[in-house]
RNA sequence: GGGGAGAUACCGAAGUGGCCAAACGGGACGGACUGUAAAUCCGUUGGCUCAGCCUUCAGAGGUUCGAAUCCUCUUCUCCCCA
């Protein structure tokens, strides 16, 4: 057990909330828990469908792992079952239902990502898959579960809701998904659970099905999402996402291109910085707050060693407009050719026109000097380095025959 | 089972016979500037052997000199009624 009050606790708690469902009895609980020395079983449910988990992913994961200092036992749930249905969340349209494979192989990486973060030792940490239930049950189990639910009360959902206004499509399995989350609650008879902002609904059906069944019902603890770089929704859809996985170049990167007004809400919920320190560093100047921002996420997830290499390449690649280290090296089978087809075939640019639009808008630069000749013709060498090529300020290669 | 509405490029959304490779907004990309891949401004945003050509507006056919636009069928979605 911690060191801290229930009081204490409970304030820290609520720094990385957006609702509490309610705090009077978080408060109760957590003073239980201090006096009898029990751990407060906390879950936190993550459908394994895709593989990568970022940064806004992460929010609820750093509050998980807040409460196992806390001295209590986090419970990851791994929704094996409910990621075979496919996943209705985040975009409108239902994803595809997943083989037990891809299933297995998301969650692994997906332990990998959360490891970052949490300490997933057995002692500290209870890892769990709702097929362990959900694969015994049957049919008519099924449907005395979707009996607890009305049509109108799932309606109620955010989700839901919009989807209703805006005409969208809502396939009947997906009213089981509010049910099922609910169920896990019961069968691990969970005091607190956790998840980001738009979970609240199904947090609560969690309560609700855990109250029928006799138990103390969970507390629901919502979190507030991370805006992703472009100010909207942070998700992989719209390509605005940090990956916990990213290359550190490229996590310091994107949080370097960041605005200034979404770093405040960044430090609170992406770093593990405390408010004083926060304040201090956003009263100074924004340029070394952003870089620290960024070096705060990278070292939170790869340590400070890396984090400074990332900062040091990013400095010299972007102020310096120095070259970076690791310059990819392609090798081509032609002697000569045009450079809309070299850019294209060293894979810096996707296409023969989109490389042509690049070298029009003096974006293509060859050992250094930018070219804007279309008919520019270049002969590869076969021996050295090969020829430097740079197409904006983030694609380089050597090009050379081979 | 009946009636109605709809499917447009990365996303949202115009267009309803030629002036449409398709307005506008967002995103993305490039340039300038800078405090950074911030902000702001400018530009670009289907492909190609690129002043020309080729393939796109859910899919398949058809009408027409000419179709994203009209007709038929198919697939999918939404609404109302039963």
């Amino acid at each position: 057990m911690s060191q801290a009050t229930p009081d204490q606790a409970l304030a820290q708690i609520k720094r990385l909330c957006s609702d509490l469902v309610t705090e009077d009895e978080l408060r109760k609980r957590l003073e239980i828990s201090a006096e009898k020395g029990e751990r407060l079983r906390v879950k936190f449910g993550i459908d394994p469908t895709f593989t990568d988990v970022h940064l806004g992913h992460a929010v609820p994961i750093r509050l998980l792992r807040l409460f196992q200092d806390l001295g209590h036992l986090p419970i990851l749930l791994l929704g094996d079952a409910t990621a075979r249905l496919g996943d209705p969340t985040g975009r409108n349209d239902q994803r595809p239902p997943l083989t037990q494979e891809e299933v297995e192989h998301n969650a692994a990486t997906y332990l990998d990502q959360i490891g970052q973060i949490l300490d997933l030792d057995p002692a500290r940490c209870e890892l769990r898959r709702n097929s362990e239930w959900f694969g015994e049950m049957d049919f008519f189990d099924a449907l005395r579960l979707l009996g607890r639910g009305t049509v109108a009360r799932l309606l109620e959902r955010d989700d839901f809701r919009k989807r209703m206004d805006q005409n969208l499509p809502i396939h009947l399995h997906e009213m089981m998904y509010p049910l099922m989350q609910g169920w896990d609650s019961v069968m691990l008879e969970a005091d607190v659970e956790l998840g980001g902002n738009d979970q609240l609904f199904n947090l609560h059906m969690g309560r609700l099905l855990q109250e029928r069944e006799g138990q103390r019902p969970q507390i629901c603890l919502t979190t507030p999402l991370l805006l992703g770089t472009d100010g909207r929704k942070m998700s992989k859809t719209y390509g605005n996402h940090v990956p916990l996985n990213g290359e550190p170049a490229d996590v310091y990167g994107k949080v370097m291109s960041l605005g200034d007004e979404p770093m405040a809400d960044w430090f609170r919920l992406a770093t593990g910085l405390e408010d004083a320190e926060i304040d201090a560093i956003l009263a100074g100047h924004p340029r070394e707050a952003k870089g620290r921002l960024a070096w705060e996420v990278v070292a939170g997830l790869q340590g400070a060693e890396v984090a400074d290499a990332a900062a040091t390449a990013f400095t010299n690649q972007f102020k310096h407009k120095q070259l970076p280290d690791d310059i990819p090296e392609v090798g081509l089978e032609q002697d000569t050719l045009a450079l809309p087809q070299l850019l294209k075939g060293a894979g810096l640019c996707p296409s023969t026109s989109e490389a042509r639009r690049m070298i029009q808008q003096g974006g293509v630069r060859i050992d250094g000097e930018v070219e804007k000749d279309l008919g520019r013709e270049l002969s590869l060498p076969t021996e050295g380095e090969g020829i430097l090529i740079q197409v904006g300020k983030r694609k380089f290669a050597r090009v050379r025959r081979g």
